[in-house]
RNA sequence: GGGCGCAUAGCUCAGCGGUAGAGCACUACGUUGACAUCGUAGUGGUCGUAGGUUCGAUUCCUACUGCGCCCACCA
């Protein structure tokens, strides 16, 4: 029996996780859900929280289904934000910085690494994702790593990765390069100054501006448009660069722009992705003065060599002032790129990198998008997916920190570089080239980008190079749910490298979920202070009520507004479904296994029957469309208002008293009628409950698998909808009229301030017979639920109330004020004949009776017709009343 | 500068070419044997603005306004 509280902890933390239950089915179409690996460094936010409840709905949905589900599990090593993390563990324990090997720091990463992936994963199980977590994998395991390799040698033999020389956006505090994507924008206060550059044989100078004078020594050009005619005097002379005097050329470019700062710009190719592009075009040298800490290097004046770039740009401009070049500052507002995980200010920098040819990768990747392959949902986020593909530019792929795929790339003595997937094979390779016995090779230093294996990550975690059953039953048939923010990062790079390596799609779904905001509708971050830990909400509430209410709210194209306390929707809710089974057992309404549905004849039973047949029908479709919200709304709806409200409440005449009134039509001995009615309602009633609480499997495992229990039913399976076949047409109109009757004698009730304590009398008399019947065969729930007493004759006045089915009068003894009263009717009246006049008016409409659909033509004439029929109810009832 | 999304009840959001919905909040009443994490009944909306298409527009189209986001630009 079931407590009286409820209470989600006393039964979710001992529902030890259930690998078995977890595992693929042999039989079954194949389904593949692939969790995106979170990050090994740590706790989930609210949004992992949602993103891993949306696929577990879809994983155990359609494991109740009887799909063969993978729900396949896997950690990402992270490579930047673990490296910095665990770095920063060692500084503040005491290590110096710059002090620890690479042997050293690796060892303490994998060290910590085991503790915190367990942490991870602890926190998945509290969230009852199902995962296979049998099948763990790990982004930097040896599986991962011999795939990467082979990969990475077949892209370098494909000449779709290569190596050289590029500005890149060089992270000065991590001292690597970073991607594009990994670039943040974000607006500083920053200054513009005015420098005089003297022109050669002249005593002329010309106005540069800059907002990055430290750069100076870097100048190799003054560009100026060639239409901007302040500066066309200068084109073709030279000028001489402030503080050294070297001389530069004054060049005409369509680059410079002559509304910003001067005209004029100075052009430092080695320091500016745009400069670089000028001094190309204008075949200038590249002077690189910045080292990779951001500091000026030796190819500055001395006193200037190791300053920081900040400290440097101070002293250049102290020192331009006191020369007399600075014209003037200007305080702006401009954006600068910031490195996404340091959070320090970025510089463009030539240097040595690794670069995949994305370009050449993604035509076949925007080809299967285009034509329906890969489907986004919502379907718009496909047109962000083109927009970048469409103007993607080389990704540099090498990282210069210690954490992550070493590149297979190896170097002979004389630099000469061998790509190979193991060691083995590039000295082999060498051996060959030098013609020699042995060969010292050395291993590039680099890593590659931590998202270079998530993008392999579909077809590492199916064994792929191994072409396996495994791997053709699956791939292809996995489904992907993410954010918005990982398109590029992560949906795009799979699919470019998925369709590279194995000449197919990955998955065929990618579905997109909403961003989890705050209550004000800002971005959760640690730096704000408004981020909500999911396991505290699951601590507070339950981990079902967190998942109901994530999922409630995930409403397609729009962001989550939520804060702690809108995860009591989903408290109340299963309070509430915790109850309803209580009721159910004290009742004794538990599942039985030989009840058949299609042989229930009580119209009560087949209501509810109808109602949770067609719930499931629609869940079914809305779980297919990914309409989490709907689903949830669904079974809430059905849960609650048809079974809570309406059924439990109808039931228990029946269930609770000896001697109720027997059914229509059933003369032979009431007890042992009663008796059948009770069993069969029992039946009816446990059945229903088992079929609720399969459907809420998906979306609230712990509760639904404690409640089976409860049932006695261990055989978790989807309903068959299909096989519910019953005639129920008759029940639905028949409990609708009592619905009808209940609620209008309460609504009268309250407005006429009753209490709810007193009986009334009401007669249905006037009613149509079918009303008459219902409420006869219904007197006992009637009575209770309206809180009436049902007579022929009413004692004293009455008030007619108009329902649908007719006229139920209604007993107020001497509390009828007969002018209120027809004041009330006549306002319904006027309602009712405004809206007969509407439809009225448009079947008068030529247009309307010729161009519109025959079924709203007919819905029109209907309407009409019911409201002639209730119109002339309520004339009779303000006649009645006119009579007291 | 280019693009995308959103605008419906006090709040959070569904919906939809044919009589405007839910939850929360609010008001009144209520602890009748599942449930006060509850029940019953209510209050509350010219569906952002202006045009257009249509017999009919909250729904489709266009423009505008406001909010949010993405990409690009950075002297």
């Amino acid at each position: 029996m079931l407590d009286k509280n409820f209470n989600p902890k006393s039964f979710e933390k001992n529902f030890s996780f259930d690998i078995e239950a977890s595992r693929r089915k042999a039989d079954g179409d194949p389904f593949m859900v692939l969790l995106p690996p979170p990050n090994v460094t740590g706790s989930l936010h609210v949004g992992h929280a949602l993103c891993f409840t949306l696929q577990d709905i879809l994983a155990r949905y359609k494991r109740l289904k009887g799909y063969d589900v993978l729900f396949q599990p896997g950690l990402d090593h992270a490579g930047i934000v673990t490296q910095l993390l665990v770095e920063k563990q060692l500084y503040d324990r005491g290590a110096e910085k710059g002090s620890v090997s690479r042997e050293a720091l690796l060892k303490e990463i994998w060290f910590w690494k085991e503790s915190s992936a367990c942490a991870v994963i602890e926190q998945l199980k509290t969230l009852g994702i199902s995962c296979d977590f049998s099948r763990l994998r790990f982004t930097l395991d040896e599986g991962s790593k011999r795939a990467v390799a082979k990969l990475f040698v077949k892209l370098y033999n494909d000449n779709l990765i290569y190596r050289g020389e590029r500005m890149v956006n060089w992270d000065p505090q991590i001292r690597s390069a970073i991607s594009d994507l990994e670039v943040v924008e974000k607006e500083v206060d920053a200054q513009q100054w005015y420098i005089k550059y003297r022109l050669e044989d002249s005593n002329d100078a010309i106005v540069v501006a800059t907002t990055r004078p430290e750069t100076i020594f870097g100048d190799v050009a003054i560009a100026v448009n060639p239409r901007d005619r302040r500066h066309k005097k200068f084109i073709g002379k030279n000028a001489y660069v402030p503080l050294i005097d070297r001389l530069i050329p004054i060049v005409a470019d369509e680059y410079a722009d002559s509304k910003k700062g001067s005209g004029a710009v100075k052009i430092t190719p080695a320091h500016d992705f745009n400069d670089f592009e000028v001094g190309k075009r204008h075949r200038l040298p590249i002077i690189n003065i910045m080292n990779d800490r951001g500091e000026l290097n030796g190819a500055v004046p001395e006193i200037f060599q190791y300053m920081d770039r900040f400290e440097a740009r101070r002293v250049v401009v102290d020192f331009i002032e006191k020369k007399g070049q600075l014209v003037k500052v200007e305080n702006i507002k401009h954006m600068a790129p910031f490195g996404d995980r340091s959070g320090a200010m970025l510089e463009p920098l030539i240097t040595n990198q690794w670069f995949l040819d994305a370009a050449r990768l993604a035509i076949p990747a925007l080809e299967v998008v285009r034509n329906g392959q890969v489907v986004f949902s919502p379907k718009h986020w496909e047109n962000i997916y083109f927009e970048w593909l469409n103007d993607i530019k080389p990704w540099c792929i090498s990282r210069q920190i210690w954490w992550g795929h070493q590149i297979p790339a190896w170097y002979g003595p004389d630099g000469q570089l061998f790509v190979a997937e193991t060691a083995e094979e590039a000295t082999q390779k060498a051996v060959n080239f030098y013609g020699k016995n042995s060969v010292e090779l050395v291993q590039d230093n680099d890593v590659l980008d931590t998202w270079f294996s998530s993008g392999m990550w579909p077809f590492i975690v199916l064994g792929w190079p191994q072409n396996s059953e495994e791997f053709e039953r699956l791939y292809s048939n996995m489904m992907v749910v993410t954010g918005f923010d990982i398109i590029f990062f992560w949906v795009a790079r799979m699919i470019m490298m998925g369709i590279y390596a194995t000449g197919k799609v990955p998955f065929k779904n990618v579905y997109i979920h909403a961003l989890v905001r705050d209550e004000k509708g800002r971005k959760m971050s640690k730096s704000k202070g408004n981020v909500i830990d999911p396991l505290v909400l699951c601590e507070a509430y339950g981990a079902d009520a967190v998942r109901y209410t994530l999922a409630s709210m995930s409403s397609p194209g729009r962001d989550i507004k939520m804060n702690q306390k809108s995860i009591e929707i989903g408290r109340n809710f299963l309070t509430k479904l915790w109850n309803a089974v209580r009721f159910a057992q004290i009742n004794s309404c538990l599942y039985c296994s030989e009840f058949d549905v299609n042989s229930v004849k009580h119209p009560l039973g087949q209501w509810i029957v109808q109602k949770i047949k067609t719930m499931i029908l629609d869940v079914e479709v809305a779980v297919e469309n990914y309409r989490f919200d709907e689903a949830i709304r669904l079974i809430q709806q059905c849960v609650w208002n048809s079974f809570c409200d309406w059924y439990m409440e109808l039931i228990k005449p029946i269930l609770q008293s000896d001697s109720l009134v027997v059914a229509k039509n059933c003369s032979t001995n009431s007890s042992v009628q009663n008796t059948l009615l009770k069993k069969d309602i029992r039946d009816v009633t446990g059945w229903a409950i088992l079929q609720l609480v399969r459907v809420l499997y998906p979306f609230t495992p712990f509760i639904a698998k404690k409640l089976s229990g409860e049932l006695e039913v261990t055989d978790m399976s989807w309903p068959d909808a299909a096989a519910i076949d019953i005639d129920g047409s008759d029940s639905l109109r028949c409990i609708g009229r009592l619905q009808e009757a209940i609620t209008s004698i309460r609504s009268m009730r309250q407005c006429l301030g009753v209490s709810p304590s007193e009986k009334l009398e009401i007669s249905v008399e006037s009613a149509s017979q079918e009303l008459i019947d219902v409420v006869a065969e219904y007197g006992d729930a009637f009575s209770r639920m309206a809180g009436v007493s049902v007579v022929r004759d009413i004692a004293g006045q009455s008030i007619p109330l108009v329902v649908d089915s007719g006229i139920i009068h209604v007993g107020f003894g001497d509390r009828i004020d007969v002018v209120e009263e027809k004041k009330r009717l006549n306002e319904i009246k006027k309602k009712f004949v405004q809206i007969k006049a509407e439809s009225q008016k448009k079947l008068r409409n030529k247009n309307f009776l010729s161009k519109a659909s025959a079924d709203v033509v007919q819905e029109h004439n209907d309407r009409v017709k019911t409201l002639n029929e209730r119109i002339t109810q309520l004339d009779h009832a303000i006649k009645s009343l006119e009579l007291i």
